[in-house]
DNA sequence: GTCTATAGAAGGATAGAC
DNA sequence: GTCTATCCTTCTATAGAC
C-alpha cells in the first residue's frame, strides 16, 4: 500500500522478470532474484508467497506483453500491403528489444501446456481475424487467413527466438546478425507481398478452372 | 561389452532422450529417467557418470539427427522448385514424428550458448550453401541465399516448434492442428516459388534501374 | 515491512554389498 | 553390472526477532 511496498513489490517483479526469462521456471533460483532485487528470500516469499505464484505472476505480464504489441500493430488502420511492411518493422523491432521474450513463452508452454489457456485469455483473436479478413478481401480467399497469419508470425518470431542459432550459423558464414536481422525487416515482407501479387495473378489465369470445395 | 552392457545403457539412453526432450535439462530428474529406463539411479552414474555428461551425450544425438534430416534433403538431385516442394513434405513429416525435437534444441542453446559450439560442429553449411548457390544461380542473387534459407526454415520448423500454443489458437478458431499442418506442408512451398516467381518478374522490370552496391 | 536463522524436502552422487 | 542405503548439497519455504 505505502510507497515502499509498491517499490519493494516491483524490484521483486523486475527481477523476477529478468531471472526467469533468461533460466526459466525450472533453473530460476529465487536466491539469484532476491539478490539482484537486493534484499533476501523471505521477503519475496511475503510478498508472492511461492516460486509458482511468483513466475505465473511474470508469465501473465509477458504473455500480455507479448500479443498486445501484435495485436496493436494489426489494428492499425492502414492499406494491406502497408501494414505488411509496417508489421515487420515495428514487431521485429519490438523483438529485438525483447530478445528473450517469444522464446520464455514458448518454452515455457511447453513444458506446462495449462499456461496455454493463460496465455489465450490474452489473446482477442476475434478481432485480428476481422480485420484481416476485411484486409484482404478480394485478395485471398478467406480460407487462407489462418495460413497468411502463421506464415507472418513465422518469419518474424522464428529468426529472434532463434537467435543464439542463428547467430552462430551466420557468423560461420561471415554475416553479423544484427546487420541480418535489420535487413530482415523489409526483405520478409517483401517476400509477402511478392507472394500475394503472384496469388492474384495465379487466381485470375485459373479463375474457374478450379471448383474442388472444402467445408 | 557384453550384450546386457548394450541393452542396458541403451535402455538408459532412451529413457534420458525421452526425459529430457520433454522437460529440459533443469527440469528433468534422474529418478524420472531412471524409472522409465526401469533401473535405479545408481545405474544412471554407473554409465554416465553425472547428469550433465548424460544431457550431453543426448543433446549430441539429437542435434545430430536435426542437422542430419535437413541436410539429407538439400542435397538431393532435382530442380529447385521441386526440391523446395520436396524439403517442406518431407521435414515436417519428420518433425511432425519428432514434435519436440526442434523446441528441445532452441530452448537448450538459448540456455547455454556453449551448446552453440557443439551443434555447429553437426553443420557442414559449406556443402549446403553451395548446392543452393548452384541450384539459384541465376533466380535470385547470391547475396539472398542466407535470407531464402532462414525463410525456409522458419516456415517449416516454427509452426511445429509453437505447436502448443499454434494448436490451441487454431481450436478456438475451430481448426484442426494437424490438419493445419498437413496443409501446410504444400502451402508452404508454394508460397516460396510464388515469391521466387514474382522476384524474377521484377528484377526483369527494373533490370538496370538498381545499382546500389553491397560488400 | 524486513531481516536472520533454520526447517524440511528434493535431488544428484557415492559407498559398499551382492 | 546391479542393487540398497545413505551422504551431502541445494533450494523452497517458514518461524520469529526487530
Amino acid at each position: 500500500m505505502t510507497k515502499d511496498d509498491k517499490q519493494t513489490e516491483e524490484k521483486i517483479f523486475t527481477a523476477a522478470t529478468d531471472v526467469f526469462e533468461k533460466k526459466g521456471l525450472a533453473a530460476a533460483r529465487m536466491q539469484d532474484i532476491a539478490d539482484k532485487a537486493g534484499i533476501n528470500k523471505a521477503l519475496l516469499h511475503y510478498y508472492f508467497r511461492t516460486k509458482d505464484k511468483l513466475f505465473l505472476a511474470v508469465f501473465d505480464k509477458l504473455a500480455d506483453k507479448m500479443f498486445r504489441k501484435f495485436a496493436s500493430i494489426f489494428e492499425r488502420d492502414m492499406p494491406f500491403e502497408e501494414k505488411i511492411t509496417y508489421f515487420f518493422k515495428e514487431h521485429m523491432t519490438f523483438l529485438q528489444k525483447n530478445p528473450r521474450l517469444p522464446m520464455f513463452i514458448l518454452a515455457e508452454i511447453n513444458r506446462n501446456p495449462k499456461l496455454i489457456e493463460l496465455f489465450l485469455t490474452k489473446v482477442n483473436l476475434n478481432r485480428i481475424k476481422e480485420r484481416i479478413a476485411g484486409d484482404i478481401a478480394g485478395k485471398l480467399p478467406e480460407e487462407a487467413v489462418p495460413h497468411l497469419l502463421v506464415t507472418i508470425i513465422s518469419l518474424s518470431v522464428f529468426p529472434i527466438a532463434a537467435k543464439p542459432i542463428l547467430e552462430g550459423i551466420l557468423r560461420t558464414g561471415g554475416i553479423n546478425y544484427n546487420d541480418f536481422i535489420e535487413e530482415r525487416k523489409t526483405v520478409a515482407p517483401e517476400f509477402i507481398i511478392r507472394m500475394l501479387k503472384q496469388s492474384a495473378i495465379e487466381s485470375d489465369e485459373e479463375l474457374q478452372s478450379d471448383n474442388k470445395n472444402h467445408q
